[in-house]
RNA sequence: GCGGGCGUAGCUUAGCCCGGUUUAAAGCGUCAGUUUGUCGAACUGAAGAUCGUGGGUCCAAAUCCCAUCGCCCGCGCCA
């Protein structure tokens, strides 16, 4: 007989149902037992005899029987099956389970982080962590068909990439076939993505993780997920367009009410005091806020240099500027209550341009051929204008979540010092593994 | 790298300021038992803690001091 979910079997009163799952709860009345069955779909509450004594919470069963409607005044309203009951006739126990190190059915905001993170297997049985993954996917899924629908195609990019040390701190990976060589795990395709754009890709989006090797926060950690995204042919505003359409879309999808803004960097610092302004007016609120025009450096005081204010890359509103203190950029940020959640531009796509910006920010000619050679030699292969923006799906997450940290919406998150309390990562690797890579122990 | 908070049975906490009625308390869970209609049941009983770890002060330390470890929050950092 085929596996029935809990929550189908209100359409089989009468029938006989194979249904699998958890113990969620036993209520035993001596002769009678109730037994709570979890499964993926929900609750259903299995009625034993006494061959269920042995039974405890968290084990694995198997449950044959017919599924009956509930005696009157016996319905609970509390779960989706509360109309119906199985009434077991034969019980297969497939796992056992010792006593979890915390109560599945307690409510895990009051349990502590640690606890849940090392048994993270246990949490991620809780109603909330399943919630907040299955909301994660349907959120993720509505963002591959919405770009798909507006013609964007999804294009993976490499995970061992290029080391560039301006941005964040990189992950770097030793190579083997190339002793003293390493690849970075990246940080962001970005330039893969604008070599998608020379390649004629006109629409490109990725799903993908990226990496940093920073501390983490509530709101961050170092492996993270991105909705990435570049088009061709654009001016800023069909970005912001495209952007505000997807978020409506996703707020629709889970009910809740939208606002948008829009400040200069310049009337953000004037008004908020912040780039970052948290326009909420109400708690259910998603109040969004594009920051635009940008100045295109920041005066780096120690270095005595001019520093971009977001990446090499981002084009400046006038490509013939003179004066790098006044220079605005087409960088666009999105705020989300307070807190970045994306951020993009238009980008530079000529070499002229980017060996402009390169040297102004002071790197050597001779060092950006060597770093960034691929993109010059590509830009003098007819390429496109282009922009984009990368959108932080974590942190997006833990707003419509509700959630007050990323690693909720995380199945298996790191903890604030990049480890996991479950698998113990970082770990040591054995004296072989690291002589292969030409790697000295420390 | 820096600052702040927390650490007491499996879980959640009380006790800590102001050391001595503490044999470290409670709820949940666990174990044993009762119970044929319960609603993450109810009732009766039991077990379970070198108070994160190490050192110090004191007649006496969960409580005061020092060090250390772990977790959380923030700063720095996050092109």
């Amino acid at each position: 007989m085929q596996r029935s979910l809990n929550v189908e079997t209100l359409k089989k009163l009468g029938k006989r149902v194979r249904v699998c799952g958890w113990v969620n709860s036993i209520r035993s009345h001596g002769k009678i037992l109730f037994v709570d069955l979890r499964d993926r779909s929900g609750l259903l509450q299995a009625i034993l005899g006494t061959e269920g004594r042995e039974l405890k919470p968290e084990w694995v069963v198997e449950l044959t029987g017919t599924i009956k409607k509930r005696p009157k005044g016996m319905a609970n309203a509390e779960i989706e099956t509360g109309k119906v009951e199985l009434v077991v006739e034969n019980l297969k126990v497939l796992s056992k389970s010792k006593t979890p190190p915390f109560e599945i059915t307690a409510d895990s905001r009051k349990i502590n982080e640690e606890t849940r993170l090392k048994y993270r297997y246990l949490d991620l049985r809780t109603e909330r962590m399943k919630k907040n993954l299955i909301l994660r996917h349907k959120v993720v899924k509505f963002m591959r068909d919405f770009m798909d629908e507006n013609g964007f195609i999804e294009i993976e990019t490499p995970l061992l990439t290029k080391s560039t040390p301006e941005g964040a701190r990189d992950f770097i990976v030793p190579s083997r076939l190339h002793p003293g060589k390493f690849y970075a795990l990246p940080q962001s395709p970005q330039q893969y993505k604008q070599l998608l754009m020379v390649g004629g890709v006109e629409k490109y989006f990725q799903i993908v993780k990226c990496l940093r090797d920073e501390d983490p926060r509530a709101d961050r950690q170092a492996e993270f997920t991105q909705l990435d995204m570049e088009m061709s042919f654009v001016e800023q505003e069909d970005i912001l367009k495209l952007t505000e359409k997807l978020m409506n879309g996703i707020a629709k999808l889970i009910g809740r009410k939208v606002t948008w803004h829009r400040l200069t960097y310049a009337q953000a610092l004037k008004k908020h005091k912040t780039d970052k302004p948290d326009l909420q007016r109400n708690k259910d609120e998603l109040a969004f806020c594009w920051i635009l025009d940008w100045p295109l450096f920041d005066w780096n005081k120690e270095e005595k240099r001019w520093d971009p204010m977001h990446h090499i890359f981002t084009a400046p509103q006038d490509p013939n500027f003179k004066d790098p203190k006044t220079a605005k950029s087409w960088q666009h940020d999105l705020v989300l209550n307070g807190y970045e959640i994306g951020g993009g531009s238009l980008r530079i796509h000529t070499r002229e341009l980017q060996e402009k910006i390169f040297e102004l920010v002071g790197i050597p000619a001779k060092e950006s051929k060597k770093k960034f050679g691929h993109l010059l030699r590509a830009f003098e292969y007819g390429a496109p204008p282009h922009g984009g923006i990368a959108l932080g799906i974590d942190r997006l997450l833990m707003f419509l979540t509700n959630e007050s940290s990323i690693r909720e919406v995380m199945a298996f998150p790191k903890t604030g010092d990049g480890r996991s309390l479950m698998m113990d990562t970082p770990s040591k690797v054995d004296k072989a593994q690291l002589k292969e890579l030409h790697v000295k122990t420390v």
